[in-house]
DNA sequence: AGCGTAGACGTAACCGCTTACAGCAACCGC
DNA sequence: GCGGTTGCTGTAAGCGGTTACGTCTACGCT
C-alpha cells in the first residue's frame, strides 16, 4: 500500500483526491509512491462510501439496431467527461427482463439509467424512481410524466418527409409504420397524415401498412403495399424499413426512385450507402444521448432538471432514392 | 434493514446467500422481512469483501460497427446466465483511450475484459493480465501470446469467398481490403491469394485496393478499382465495404450482379436486405461471443483454460450479388 | 448421567476507502 | 508571552456486506 512509502491512509486519500491541503513535500512523496507500486485507488471501496458508483445504465432492446448503437457514443462522450463507465443492458423487449435488470441495477447502485424503448408499464418504472433510481428516456417514449424524455420531433420529421415526396408532385403516397402500439409510431403516422392534411390530398388507409421498425417488417409491409395499387411515393418509418422496402420494390421488378420513391427516418451511417443512397430525415442521435445523458448526471448529483420534454429538430437529407413523379 | 424484522446480519447473509444453515422458520421470516422492505443487497458492499464485481467490460472501437453490435447479444446471453452485466467502453480506435479504459477496469475490479480491435501495443496489454485482469480477446486478433483469443478462421473464410467467385467463371477478381496493417486485412488478404493460386489464376497487385472495413473505404476503393481496369468480380474484405462496393458500381452506371459481381464477409443482418442482397461469408458472431465471455468468466473463476486458440467455422451463403461470368 | 456432535445463530473482524474530529506545529498580532 | 489562526496530518468511525469462530441448544449414544 502506498501509505507504507508515505503516510497516513487518509492523507492518501485526501492528496489523491485534492481534498483538504497537503504540504508540497508529502504530495511528492505519495506521487512516488503511487508511481512505484502502479497504485490505483480501488473504486469499490470507494463507492462504498460516497454512495456514488460513477456507473450509468443503458437499457434498451437491442443494441444490433443501428440507431440505438448510434446513441451510444454520444452517452460515452458525456459519461467519460464526468468520470463514468456505462453499463449496456440489453432486454429483447422483455418486460420482465427490463424489470430484473432495473432491480439488479438498483442494488448495484449505479447512478442513473438511461431507457429506451421500454415495453414495462409506466407504473413500475416509476416505482424505481421513486426509489430514488434516476431514470431518463430517450428517443422511443414511456408514458410516464415522472421521467424525463428527450427524443427527436417525430411528427414534425414525419411530416418534413411526407411534405418532401408532394413537393415532388407525388400524390399517391403510401407510409410503411412502425411496430403498431407503440407511440413513436403514431407521431410519425401523425406526422404523415398532417403533411396529407394540409396538401388536401386523400389520406387511404390501404396506403398504410404495419411495419416493425425493421428490414424484414419493411419488406413484408412493402410487398402488401405493391400487391394492391402501388404507391408512387412511400414515407418509411425508419431507414431500416426502407431498407426492407427498397428491397421490395426491387424485387417486383420496380426501380427506386423512377418507379418509387422513398423517404426513410432516422438517417443511419448507411443511409448514404445503400443503393440508391437513402434520402431520409436526420436525427440528430448524437445529441439526443449526449442531452439524456447529462440530465441523468444531473438528476443523479441531485440537480433539479428544468423541464420533462426535450425535443431536437429533425431535418430533410435529400439523396437519390426519390425523384420528381414521371 | 431486514435484520429489524428478522435476526443478525450475519443469518440474513447466509439465508439470502444459501450458504451455511438456516432453519426454515428463520427463513421465512427473512423472506417475509425483505419482500415487505423491498430490500436488495448492496452489491457494491458485497463486491468490496468477495472481490468479484460480477461484472465484465467489453472493450472496442465503435458499437456502431454493426458487425460489433451483433457480437453484445452472445455475450450478455452468457454474462447474464452467471448473473454479471456488461460494461461498454469505446475507443475510437485512440490507443491512449484504450490504456485508459483498461486501467480504469482495474481499478472498477470488473472481474474480466472482452477486447475487440484494440491497437494498443500487445505487450502493455500483456502488462494488464500479468496485474491480475483476466482479458480475453475477439474477432480482431492482437500479437500476444497471453490472451486467449477466439475468432472465425478468416484465412479460410476469404479462400472460400474468392472460390465461390471463380466458381462462377470470373478471373478478373479484385478485393478490397480491409484497413492496412491489421492481421485480420492480411488474413483475409491470404486467403484470397491462396483461392487465386490454387486456381492457378494471376493476382494482379492492381487488383487489390485498399479499404478500412467501412463504407466510405470500400467506396473509394472501388472507384479506385473502376478508374483501372474494372474487374468481374470483388471481394470485399466485409460487409460495410462491400455496401461502399456496390454503391460504387452503381454510380458508374453498371450492375450488380450482372456487370460485376460482389462478395462481402461477417453477413450482417442488414446483408438480406441491400440490392440486392448480398452474397457473403457467415460469422458465427454470436457463438465467438458466448464462447469468448465462457472463457473470460471461467479465467475470472480463476479455471485454466486449456487451448488459446479458438477458429471458428466461417460458411459462404449466397444471394444475389454474385452471378456466373456473362 | 455424561459427553460428543450437529444444527442454528450471534459476535466481531475485515474488505479498502472517505471524512469528521482532533492534535500539533508554526505563525500572527498585540 | 499568549490566545487565535492557519496549515497539515493522524485517529478512528463508519460504508454494508461476508465469514471465521464461538456459543448454545437439543439430541444421540454409551
Amino acid at each position: 500500500m502506498a501509505r507504507l512509502a508515505g503516510v497516513s491512509t487518509a492523507t492518501v486519500s485526501r492528496a489523491l483526491n485534492g481534498t483538504g491541503q497537503i504540504a508540497p513535500a508529502t504530495g511528492a512523496a505519495i506521487d512516488a509512491a503511487v508511481q512505484q507500486l502502479g497504485y490505483r485507488p480501488n473504486t469499490v471501496a470507494r463507492s462504498l462510501v460516497t454512495k456514488s458508483t460513477q456507473t450509468i445504465a443503458l437499457l434498451l432492446p437491442d443494441i444490433a439496431n443501428p440507431f440505438y448503437a448510434a446513441l451510444v457514443s454520444g452517452i460515452q462522450e458525456r459519461a467519460l467527461a464526468a468520470g463514468s463507465t456505462m453499463l449496456l443492458c440489453t432486454t429483447e423487449g422483455d418486460p420482465e427482463r427490463e424489470e430484473q435488470y432495473l432491480s439488479l441495477l438498483r442494488a448495484k447502485q449505479v447512478d442513473g439509467v438511461l431507457v429506451d424503448g421500454l415495453v414495462l408499464p409506466p407504473e413500475r418504472i416509476a416505482d424505481f424512481v421513486r426509489e430514488g433510481l434516476p431514470i431518463v428516456c430517450l428517443d422511443r417514449d414511456i408514458d410516464s410524466t415522472s421521467v424525463p424524455l428527450v427524443q427527436v420531433d417525430n411528427r414534425l420529421g414525419a411530416q418534413i418527409a411526407t411534405e418532401h415526396l408532394l413537393s415532388l408532385g407525388h400524390r399517391l403516397i403510401a407510409h410503411v409504420a412502425g411496430a403498431p402500439g407503440l407511440r413513436i409510431s403514431a407521431e410519425r403516422i401523425g406526422g404523415y397524415d398532417d403533411a396529407l392534411a394540409a396538401a388536401a390530398v386523400e389520406r387511404r388507409r390501404t396506403h398504410v401498412a404495419v411495419g416493425s421498425f425493421t428490414e424484414e417488417g419493411g419488406y413484408g409491409a412493402m410487398r402488401a403495399l405493391l400487391a394492391g395499387s402501388p404507391p408512387t411515393a412511400v414515407f418509411a418509418a425508419n431507414d431500416l424499413s426502407a431498407l426492407g422496402v427498397m428491397h421490395a420494390i426491387a424485387e417486383s421488378g420496380r426501380r427506386v426512385p423512377e418507379d418509387i420513391s422513398v423517404v426513410g427516418f432516422d438517417d443511419l451511417r448507411l443511409a448514404a450507402h445503400t443503393t440508391p443512397p437513402l434520402t431520409t430525415i436526420h436525427q440528430p442521435a448524437f445529441e439526443i444521448a449526449q442531452r439524456a445523458t447529462q440530465l441523468l448526471l444531473d438528476l443523479a448529483a441531485g440537480r433539479e432538471v428544468p423541464q420533462r420534454l426535450h425535443l431536437l429538430e429533425p431535418e430533410l437529407v435529400v439523396r437519390g432514392s426519390t425523384a420528381a413523379l414521371a
